[in-house]
DNA sequence: GCTATTGTTCGATGGTCGACGAACATCAAA
DNA sequence: TTTGATGTTCGTCGACCATCGAACAATAGC
């Protein structure tokens, strides 16, 4: 229930764990739902998949470094650590939120 | 040994494609090497695996709109699609560059 | 024509990934 | 306390991926 991973530091964000992180339609769909800077809880997520592999893929999200997860409750809150990850990457989430946009990739992810 | 695959067109990119080939660090290695906008020769292109291991990751890179091949003779020559991929991605290719030195991401490609 | 160079393609291998369902753990509410 | 909601973890499955060596194709140069 509880996220047992831990949110890696910023200094030890890798380029490679967060392109392969990007590298799935459903995942970037969550990322660009978190867009807005708002959190949101897991049950809002409209995902057409199972709730494992939901938290599959919110692990890998979190793993990257992109998303931070807070828990109350029962229920687990998400969003993205924009700041950090300008931090980091300078204009790498914004170009590729751009970029995904353009496209329309992950469109399968809403909100309730 | 022509590079059979053909180039995928500028609108045809994809952004789950682009990040798939850049989530390995030896092709965000060769990307990084090509990143001065100067066309280089596969065998120039100091790598740690074997010629078919190149092959199949300079097919990837192509593959995904990143680079261009060119053939001369018996030799191809490679070469970023730094123009296009600002036209589809804009600022994409910019932040990933400079992210990967940062990070000194692929540092074990290098140049003869 | 023969040979060396260059790159592609073809298995084979071992590893990782996305997806699922089932079982489990935790907490809230009835 | 019992029930329901919410996530995690595990085992499994099929698909894909990175790597290698070997075999093949095409061209340049002798």
């Amino acid at each position: 229930m509880k996220p047992a991973n831990p949110h890696p530091d910023v200094d030890q964000l890798h380029l490679t764990d967060v392109m392969s992180a990007l590298s799935d339609p459903l995942r970037v769909g969550i990322v660009r739902v978190l867009a807005d800077g708002n959190e949101q809880a897991w049950g809002d997520l409209r995902v057409p998949v199972g709730k494992s592999t939901l938290s599959h893929h919110l692990k890998v999200l979190r793993a990257a470094g992109l998303t931070r997860t807070r828990e109350e409750g029962t229920r687990c809150y998400v969003r993205l650590r924009t700041e950090d990850f300008e931090t980091r990457f300078p204009g790498l989430l914004t170009s590729v939120l751009q970029a995904a946009h353009q496209e329309d990739v992950g469109a399968q992810v809403t909100l309730t």
